[in-house]
DNA sequence: CTGAATCCTCGGAGATACTG
DNA sequence: CAGTATCTCCGAGGATTCAG
């Protein structure tokens, strides 16, 4: 329809043609995994050094162990994360982000960045909007 | 911490020092309502063009109705979208991306090209995860 | 220290029917 | 045509307890 090389008509059409109807959508496929409530913010900490279980736990005080094991789990298993077991005395585990893990932080950072210097125009919007709403 | 203009660690501790904790974040705040399950194909859908209500349905059959309108009140509710009513004879109504939402597209598109770019790879990692998890 | 196993809650999301 | 109103279901996410 247009001449961008990979254009949002493009990307529609993935959306739309996936195997399995839009269930199997490779983008958003993706993309759901990386919106979990603490996807973004452990691919953000990894991003800036490998830490270990409990590291991560204190760094992220809110997150319960079972979300932070789980998370972990989920972002292995797509390959975003490494898992390193070092069998010390009481064991350690090490996380870090793989080639492919840091190449999607790439991706992601862009909108990380664009939601920090713009919630406040957001809050803006909303607060107009719910007030406008209420009458 | 580091010399990064806006780094992951700055990032972090957006996270970390938010008002209420973690729950009202601004960068999580943001990003969260993104990544609703219909989100970001209507923010790709709009950024192309304005749509009808009724085109946005035909353009993704898989939507329900209710989540269209839903979706879409929320789009407007921060920012993204604009709606537009005209008293024709059946009423109409046009969906389209405020300036806001054309920025917000903007970093959005590295994250959905990515995706789009890396499935097959995240597909193989699974793969790989399962087979080794299952022994 | 690093998890696994259970139980429970809450909200996202779908189906269906009705309305200006 | 463009929605609202209910009902329901399911799974993400939390709290707690147990284990190697």
């Amino acid at each position: 329809m247009d001449a961008r090389p990979a254009s949002t008509r493009q990307m529609i059409e993935i959306y739309r043609t996936s195997p399995d109807g839009l269930a199997n959508c490779p983008v958003r496929d993706v993309v759901q995994n990386v919106f979990g409530k603490w996807t973004s913010l452990l691919v953000m900490a990894l991003a800036e050094q490998p830490y270990r279980f409990g590291e991560l736990r204190r760094l992220v005080p809110d997150i319960s162990q079972r979300m932070l094991t789980q998370t972990l789990r989920d972002l292995q298993r797509d390959g975003y994360v490494r898992r390193e077991v070092f069998p010390t005395k009481p064991p350690s585990v090490e996380y870090s982000l793989t080639d492919l893990g840091r190449s999607m932080h790439d991706s992601l950072q862009h909108l990380l960045h664009w939601a920090a210097a713009n919630h406040a125009a957001v809050l803006r919007a909303r607060a107009a909007f719910d007030a406008t709403e209420a009458n």
